[in-house]
DNA sequence: GTAAAGTGTAATCAAAATGTAACAACCATG
DNA sequence: CATGGTTGTTACATTTTGATTACACTTTAC
């Protein structure tokens, strides 16, 4: 799943310099220039917002408090304020906090907070904890391993990666193509074989659980129906 | 009963945005623009005082004294200071279990912050000696200390931080980057390869049981399953 | 049944990630 | 203002993982 951003500013050129640089992060980012313009967004499919105070007819703060309150959306927040501060290096933390940065600011501090506020919700949401479950398999995405018969099997990124994909969706075909596409970004290509490769290693660790993972001829591969 | 917090700054959009986030983590939050508007707020009600020091007529520090001295309140006390260089001037204060944060700041780390306060307001008295245990460890965080088969095993702050996150969550692959963002609270910022260095220290320090603390390639550092 | 296409997997080399010593900067302390 | 302890960074050694190729084997299409 690619994260999205959506970025609110009537400062056109600020949206078009945020968006560039967060597409060349691998972010999906789309772009409101006012507050009634966001608002006819689906406000709730991204991962954050970024959001100027000083708006138009309805500042940033009244978006966020109808994002909140009458929306009741939980979406992480950043807020971009004109009030000039010099020099902000910044990495606190605290769970669940919004958080500001003063303009002007520079390109690599927003997508550093960015960065932050995305890591921060996925380890605290359901992503964290989350273990899948698929016959006598239990993938523990805290730990990154899996379990099978209380035996831990120890699993490489992208065989851990794989996996996870298959007993997401099982019973669902991934041709070699979509594996490419969910798990090795968009810079590094590779070819469709190494996909086979990975899931012929899998399988191996898999022992006698290896034949779970099928492929289907011409399709992909998918996990066997429970 | 809720918790109360009072912001006191001139620059309302710092005030906006604080209100925003104290509440969005549940405190009831009033604000006042200038310490004579404090004032007139019943200032015992609350139970902590955000204070900008660089304010108006009466700065923040009058105000505290007044707070202090003339009302004779125990209100725990954040002073929000402009960071300049040759800042410690405020060290010599010693009001009582204050505390104070450097502009530019950052949300979460005021909240942190807050969270503290309260937290330590709330537990006075009854100190909290939390012992971790893990195999043979026993981290005791009264003492800062690790105990190894009745042996005292001397840590460093960030080897104690590091040992007592794992340990805290024993099982969990952190990344580096959730151990920096962890770890190295406020504002600084550290090479991902440094963790990698404190972790190098901590497990010499371990000995033969250095071994515990695992690395997975690709994901970070955790715990052997016991 | 046979050819062509598709898949399984061992072996190999390249790339990435990790372990760690060494050094420099920092800081509290006497 | 030395001093020892802590910390961050770098550089290089080592380990682990990853990508590709080659060849054996299976399935599919006709």
């Amino acid at each position: 799943m690619s994260t999205r951003v959506l970025v609110v500013d009537d400062e056109e050129d600020l949206c078009e310099i945020l968006q560039f640089n967060l597409e060349g992060e691998g972010y999906e980012v789309d772009v409101a220039y006012s507050a009634e313009e966001a608002l006819k967004k689906d406000l709730k499919s991204y991962q954050v917002i970024l959001l100027d105070v000083m708006m138009g007819k309805i500042s940033g703060f009244k978006l966020a408090k109808m994002i909140r309150q009458e929306m009741k959306l939980s979406v992480p927040i950043i807020f971009l304020t004109a009030k000039d501060g010099e020099n902000n290096t910044l990495t606190g933390f605290s769970l669940g906090a919004d958080d500001y940065i003063s303009k002007p600011f520079s390109v690599r501090e927003v997508i550093a907070r960015v960065k932050a506020v995305i890591q921060r919700t996925r380890s605290e949401g359901g992503y964290e904890g989350k273990k899948l479950t698929y016959r006598e398999f239990e993938l523990d995405d805290a730990g990154k391993q899996l379990i099978i018969n209380k035996k831990v099997i120890e699993l490489t990124k992208k065989e851990f990666e794989i996996l996870y994909l298959l007993m997401d969706n099982p019973s669902r075909v991934f041709s070699r193509e979509d594996m490419m596409n969910r798990i090795w970004t968009d810079e590094v290509v590779v070819m469709a074989r190494t996909v086979d490769v990975h899931v012929a290693r899998l399988r191996k660790k898999l022992g006698k659980y290896g034949h779970y993972i099928r492929s289907k001829p011409g399709y992909g591969y998918y996990l066997e129906h429970e």
